[in-house]
DNA sequence: ATAAACTTTCAATAATTATTGAAAGTTCGA
DNA sequence: TCGAACTTTCAATAATTATTGAAAGTTTAT
C-alpha cells in the first residue's frame, strides 16, 4: 500500500467517524489531511486531494483555526496561505475537550440553573422529582467537567498509571 | 412557571443539544420526557406531549432501549407497554459511555491498527510522520479508554474529590 | 492606479437524515 | 377463531445540513 492510498483511507474514516459526532464530513476530512501531512497545504492541495470545493474548504477551514486545531502559515516567496494541523494530539484533544465544553456543556448547565432557580407549580411528589433530576444533572456535568481538568492535567502518565491502580 | 412548562423547556433543550452531539433530536426530546418524569409514559402520552408520530416514538423508543437508557414497563391491567427511563443518572451515564465506545472509538482503533500492520511505500520521512501519528492517535484513544474506566468506578465521589486534589 | 493572485461570501442546490402515517403485523380476551 | 387493541414497518415526504461555484472582495507587486 502506498502512504497515499493509506493517507486517504484514514481520511475517509475519520470522515465519518467526525459525521456520527455531529462534526461536518468535510471539516473532518480537512483535519485528517493535515493530520497526515507533515508539511503545511495550500486550499488548492487540499480541495484537490478531497474533491472539495474552495468555499467549502475555505469555510471549514475557518472553522478548524476557530477550534485551534489548524493554524495558517506563510511560505517564503508564495503569496497564498498554507495551513497545518496542530500535530500535538494531547494538545488537539484539549482543544476539542474545551471547544465541546464552551459550546454544548455550558448552555445545558444555565438551562439547569434557571430551571432549578424557578418556583414550579404543580403536584408535589413530581416537582420534587424534577428538581431532583435537575440537581442530578447539575452534579453529572460537574463531575465530567472536573474528570476533564484531570485529564488536561495529565501531560506526563506517572500521575495516571497509579490513579488506574487505585482504582483497580 | 408550571411544572409541565419547566419539563417542555428541557425537553427543547435536551433535544438540541442531542442533535449537536450527533443524536436525532426526537431521541434526545423522548428521553427527556421520561427522564422528567417519574411515572411511566405511553406511546399515546409522548405521541401528544411532544408533538411525534406514532412511528418516531416507536423506532426512537426502541433505538433508546437498545443504549440501555430506557426500559418497557407493564402496568397492571392494561394492555399497552409503558416506558421509564434509567433515572440513576450516573448508570445513565455509563451506557452513553459504553455504547459511544462500542460504536465508535472501536472502529477507530480497528482502523488504526490496520493502517499501522501495513508496509507503506513512499517518502521516508512523510512515513514515519504518518506512522507516528497513528501510534499517537492509538495511544491518545486507550488513554480515552482508561479514563472511562477510572470514571466507571466513581461510585461515590470520595476517591473523585481526592484524586482532584492531588492533581490540582 | 492597475491587474493578477488569491480569499471570502452566500444564494442556489445537493445530499443526508429525520419524520410521518397508513397499512401490515401481532397479541390476547372472549 | 374473531376482532379490538395495540405495535411495528417502511416507502414517501419533509426538514435539516452540507456543498458548490461564481461573483465580490482583498491584497500585493509593479
Amino acid at each position: 500500500m502506498t502512504l497515499e492510498e493509506a493517507k486517504m483511507e484514514f481520511v475517509q474514516t475519520w470522515g465519518t467517524i467526525g459525521s456520527a459526532w455531529g462534526i461536518p464530513r468535510s471539516m473532518a476530512q480537512i483535519h485528517a489531511l493535515l493530520l497526515a501531512n507533515k508539511e503545511s497545504l495550500s486550499t488548492e492541495e487540499v480541495m484537490e486531494t478531497i474533491q472539495l470545493s474552495r468555499g467549502n474548504v475555505n469555510i471549514n477551514m475557518r472553522e478548524l483555526i476557530n477550534w485551534k486545531l489548524v493554524h495558517k502559515q506563510s511560505k517564503l516567496g508564495e503569496r497564498k496561505e498554507f495551513f497545518t494541523a496542530q500535530h500535538d494530539i494531547m494538545a488537539m484533544a484539549k482543544n476539542i475537550v474545551e471547544e465541546r465544553k464552551r459550546r454544548e456543556l455550558q448552555p445545558v448547565q444555565e438551562l439547569l440553573r434557571q430551571l432549578r432557580s424557578e418556583t414550579l407549580e404543580g403536584d408535589n411528589a413530581e416537582i420534587e422529582h424534577f428538581q431532583n433530576l435537575m440537581q442530578e444533572l447539575d452534579d453529572f456535568i460537574q463531575q465530567l467537567d472536573q474528570l476533564s481538568e484531570i485529564w488536561l492535567k495529565l501531560k506526563d502518565n506517572y500521575f495516571f498509571k497509579k490513579m488506574i491502580k487505585t482504582m483497580s
